[in-house]
RNA sequence: GGAGGGGUGGCCGAGCGGUUGAAGGCGCCGGUCUUGAAAACCGGAAUCCCGCAAGGGAUCGGGGGUUCAAAUCCCUCCCCCUCCGCCA
């Protein structure tokens, strides 16, 4: 019990729920959720088909946990179907009760014995409450199940979906991004340590401007071409959010936390615009009219890169912050997966237009994130490096976070309720592009020279030069 | 920080401790009327859990308590709002 189950603000205090409509050959079956509390996979669904979760979790974690959870879940039902046959005789005498005091009577017997049968309904009720919340807490660690056509194993199984662009032949020996950086004068680890740690950057001069360029290149990209609304968010939220998309129970080491005195409860440092943007919508009943939502936001991340020591430990690569341009989509779940591929095609043409080359990547079972069912990577080409790396990554949660997070819509042609499907994507990491134009566009000379979209951001400017910047 | 007010169904909003799962309005779905639509009128619909089913149970911000019986009484926590003070 860590606190973020004691109040669930926005959420109604019994999640309800329907589930998504099945989708061919997948996982999700119609079978109506079974969440008495915050859900991630249906319980229901675990219950009938526990041999098919199982193989869907194994190289993706979890998997061991769901015996467990089904012989908690049986205990809970057993206890359950005993405890309401008490209740429906307590209720029938206390109507009976009711009517003989009407009648000028006192029917003391009955009330005693009633007396004591509330006493034993009281501790079923609490051993009740206890198996649900072991089941909850299971429930809330495993991993989404993967669509039918994520290929199944570890890293080594990822597939390359395509290629775009051709890496440019250097007369030189391209240097890495903090070496460009550094010597332009606009990229400043040094003094980033200082004020904070290892791990943050400082942007001087044009290192800034190419940032605040590139945020606003996006922003605009996506809100003009590409149909999506902009919002801006909180940067701290609350547990119950970052449980909604997943980040808590399982991730919280990840997470920046702050420390609110006398028990006051502590918000927590986004590490990506997902989480809030997402939630927007948490415990609403939307209309199918309002369907598909697309939204843009800009934001800042941060991340504790717990157990990534020694990893990428140079240059911006991997920093506690880093801005971030981000898509998040609310939609039906007959549409999710178009949307997926559109999604990913929008993050491509952030990387299209800055003529930076990229590869596509159907992510694995064992390499998606927690939430998703279906990822896809975008990964640049980083010359400094001799390789790609990864600038985006984009989502398919189906109702993985909708469950979490309560979010519903009610079908145009009436009816129950049912959970939409969220995605989210990187449109793209803006750090990340900053390098990526670093090295790309790197020249002889130590100069950068500055892609033509990107120019009208920088009134005009051609390269980056040492001079002044 | 000080002082008050409030959290009820998709939304707004009523609700003497027992026949209230919850009035009324809006919105929604179906129908009548209409060339069509609107208006008007009629009708329908909360959610989750257990159960093969019949049926039963639970839910009025969360938790606890009083009681034979709690949306209604008590305690506690969370959240929102208003006024004053401070302030980017």
């Amino acid at each position: 019990m860590t606190g973020w189950e004691a109040s669930r603000g926005w959420r109604p205090s019994r999640p309800s729920a329907t589930h998504s409509p099945p989708r061919a050959g997948a996982l999700t079956a119609a079978a109506p959720a079974a969440n008495f509390f915050l859900p991630m996979l249906d319980l229901k669904f675990i219950r009938e088909h526990p041999e098919q979760v199982v193989r869907a979790l194994e190289t993706r974690g979890g998997a061991e946990s769901v015996q467990r959870l089904l012989a908690l879940d049986a205990d809970r039902r057993r206890r359950v179907t005993a405890v309401e046959a008490s209740k429906a005789l307590r209720n029938k005498v206390s109507e009976e009760i009711a009517q003989a005091k009407r009648r000028g009577e006192h029917p003391s017997e009955e009330m005693a014995r009633m007396r004591r049968l509330g006493d034993e309904i009281k501790a079923l009720d609490t051993a009740i409450k206890g198996l649900e919340g072991e089941v909850e807490s299971l429930l809330l660690q495993l991993p989404n199940l993967p669509h039918p056509s994520v290929p199944v194993g570890g890293e080594e199984a990822n597939q390359e979906v395509r290629r775009w662009g051709t890496p440019r032949r250097f007369a030189f020996d391209p240097r890495p991004h903090w070496e460009v950086g550094e010597r332009l004068g606009i990229l400043d680890f040094e003094r980033a340590a200082k004020l904070a740690k290892s791990r943050f950057s400082v942007l001087w001069g044009m290192g800034a401007r190419l940032e605040r360029a590139l945020s606003q290149f996006m922003l605009d990209l996506h809100i003009r071409e590409h149909g999506y609304r902009e919002v801006w968010v909180p940067h701290l939220v609350n547990a119950e959010t970052m449980v909604g998309t997943g980040q808590l129970p399982k991730f919280e080491e990840q997470l920046f936390k702050t420390v609110e005195p006398e028990g006051g409860r502590p918000l927590y440092l986004i590490p990506t615009a997902e989480v809030p943007v997402t939630c927007l919508h948490g415990g609403e009943i939307l209309n199918e009219r309002e369907l598909p939502k697309r939204y843009v936001a800009f934001t800042p991340c941060y991340r504790r890169e717990a157990g990534a020591a020694g990893q990428d430990t140079r240059g911006m690569i991997r920093q506690h912050q880093f801005d971030k341009v981000e898509l998040v989509k609310v939609v039906t779940p007959a549409t999710s997966y178009d949307e997926l591929e559109s999604m990913l095609t929008d993050a491509e043409e952030v990387l299209k237009r800055l003529e930076l080359p990229y590869r596509v990547v159907l992510l694995a079972t064992g390499d998606t994130g927690f939430q998703s069912a279906k990822t896809y990577d975008l990964d640049v080409w980083l010359p400094g490096q001799g390789k790609y790396r990864e600038i985006s990554s984009c989502s398919n949660c189906e109702s993985f976070q909708a469950r979490r997070a309560e979010i519903r819509y009610r079908p145009a042609a009436g009816g129950k309720a049912v959970f939409v499907h969220t995605l989210n994507g990187s449109g793209l990491a803006v750090g990340r592009t900053l390098i990526a134009i670093l090295e790309n566009f790197q020249e002889a000379d130590g100069s950068v020279t500055i892609p033509q979209a990107l120019r009208p951001y920088l009134d005009g400017l051609e390269r980056i030069a040492r001079a002044g910047s």
